[in-house]
DNA sequence: CAATTAATTGACACCGGTGCCATTCAAGGT
DNA sequence: ACCTTGAATGGCACCGGTGTCAATTAATTG
């Protein structure tokens, strides 16, 4: 160690009086090692304070220690939330995430994630909702022999490459809970189209409408974004029917709180003019009055999940869970129809 | 370029024709460098779809290519902001930005901080508010050789290594706002102790009151910390006096917008009844109803500015702004006292 | 006790770039 | 034509680790 800047693996070498092999070993706890000599290293090691440089050992290894979430715009609590889920995912290992937005609808957006991985080469990429069922980046990974996994709605990778969560089982008991309390003409809030969540979602509520043998009446079926003012538009439309809803479910919690802002501003009571369930369990839904019913989307274990999939060989990734339950929350947005 | 893998300088050179330190020069755009050469390489360099490593240059640079945001678990729209501004900061760059909370309450806060950066040993953070104000994590930025900058409510640190907004005037401006519409009895809603920003929030109130020759009553100031059930507590407590206020300023939107249910579920109209005054400008700011007046925090740009500074030199760095504009909303929730 | 085998450890090239300094080459001066 | 000078390029060590394989040492066996 001359004098000044982080200590290095020869560094400790030399003040061990063994080889940087054989320090390299330690680092790696490799087994074939006498524990003398371990235990030597070892504390020199702590003795001097050296930390490996990752870059280094990077160059070497011929990968690095990055994940990396690669979404396109999704809002800011799902967003955190994934992150939050990943960084416990990787907690303990040397892995550090990056976080890089693309916008799918400008033209060159393949190549700008091309570019992106070509340059960070991330040892492994979660792919989150939408970007995770564009068939063209999944290629892209694959291509570039860059790790990946998907976080979908649906089971469209095998169960090394996927974490999903069973939406449509969620949404189906949802809506067959809103029947069981008495409702028959329930709207329906939808989601933005060309995603797979909001297709699975409007599936189960389907599913349930069918098995209820009740008819699905598209008059009751309204076009949302996952916005709050998308929410607002489609309850005005509904309110607005000659027979409307006495319940409503709403594809995420923005809309359904959109909605239910809406049905108030109007001279409504909920939950006894209107039921609402939404879907996400944002922290939001707690705190509107009433409390929101809804579905719970286990996200930060999905992203947990993900992570560990991703820094764990493929073999043991295949052995993880793939699919994690979203399930029901009542709170008081539900009561039966007058 | 030995048929498979990424092609490296050393393909690059070879089928150039020239020396691995050449391309070296073009990749790093050296000036003396001679037009033909350039041309030659470059068109090989295209040819081949060489990218330069950036673990291989990391270690010959010994500088990496990450921005790191270190914060402590603010609110979801506050990070993702932050993330977006630092992203446009550094785009066209070959950085790459890696997140990292961590909790400040832990024991051992300042080793993880400290183990970060060692680990991943990021060519620059960007130090979100609260922790940057937290000196002992500047310091041990400042001791690493950990290039820095800060954002912050107030200016405690020199041009190069802050970014900040002027939040104490624009709250002087709300406030006077408030009074000029002829509010006199004007309730506060703080946030959490032990930070920055919620002292020169409370500094801009006091001011504008002092400078009106209004006294502050200690009862119309009450505690909060930020959260949407903080501002109802804070809420209740305000109506509940005998000579309640007839307007609020809460130190947030979220806090603000408690209160703004708090009241109307307790009867009130607003802002008949109570004005109510917000900070940050959140999205959900404009979807309430009434739209929540409020002061516009300008957080990308502060994220933006803060990312351009890192990778900037110290001296140009301290040439740009450190200090961006907050200024008021006006939107529907204020009108004068009845 | 020598021979064989297993357990440890070391030497050295290499990962893919950059820094430093030497070398080559073309242009300008006398 | 010869020397000087500056521009352009190349050679080679080095950044801080790891992989491969050889060398050394310790343990086991006949």
């Amino acid at each position: 160690m001359k004098g000044e800047g982080k200590p290095t693996i020869n560094d400790v070498a030399a003040a061990a009086n063994v080889s940087k092999k054989t320090v390299s070993r330690v680092i790696n706890k490799s087994p074939l090692l006498s524990d003398k000599t371990r235990a030597k290293v070892e504390a020199v090691i702590k003795d001097l304070g050296f930390v490996p440089n990752l870059q280094a050992r990077a160059l070497a290894l011929r990968r690095n220690f990055i994940i990396a979430a690669i979404h396109d715009n999704p809002n800011a609590q799902f967003l955190v939330n994934v992150q939050q889920g990943i960084l416990e995912g990787i907690e303990g290992s040397e892995f550090g995430l990056m976080v890089q937005p693309f916008d799918r609808n400008t033209e060159d957006f393949e190549q700008k994630v091309r570019a992106f991985l070509e340059r960070q080469r991330p040892y492994g990429v979660v792919l989150l909702p939408p970007i995770s069922s564009d068939e063209a980046i999944v290629d892209l990974c694959r291509e570039m022999g860059t790790r990946y996994v998907r976080m979908s709605s649906i089971k469209n990778d095998d169960e090394a490459h996927i974490v999903s969560s069973n939406d449509r089982d969620a949404v189906r008991e949802a809506t067959a809970y809103l029947i069981e309390k008495g409702h028959t003409r329930i709207g329906l809030i939808e989601g933005p189209e060309g995603f797979t969540s909001p297709q699975e979602r409007r599936a189960g509520f389907e599913e349930a409408m069918t098995a209820a043998g009740l008819s699905l009446d598209p008059a009751l079926v309204r076009p949302g974004s996952y916005t709050f003012e998308s929410g607002v538009t489609a309850a005005q439309d509904l309110i607005a029917l000659d027979h409307p809803p006495t319940a409503i479910f709403a594809c995420n919690d923005e809309m359904a709180i959109g909605a239910m802002i809406t049905c108030r501003r109007s001279g409504m009571l909920i939950p006894e003019d209107i039921s609402i369930v939404g879907f996400d369990d944002t922290p939001l839904s707690s705190h509107v009055w009433p409390s929101l019913t809804t579905v719970r989307w286990p996200i930060v274990e999905m992203a947990r999940t993900a992570a560990q999939k991703l820094i764990e060989p493929d073999d043991a990734a295949a052995q993880m869970p793939w699919m994690l339950p979203s399930n029901l929350v009542e709170r008081g947005s539900v009561v039966p129809p007058k």
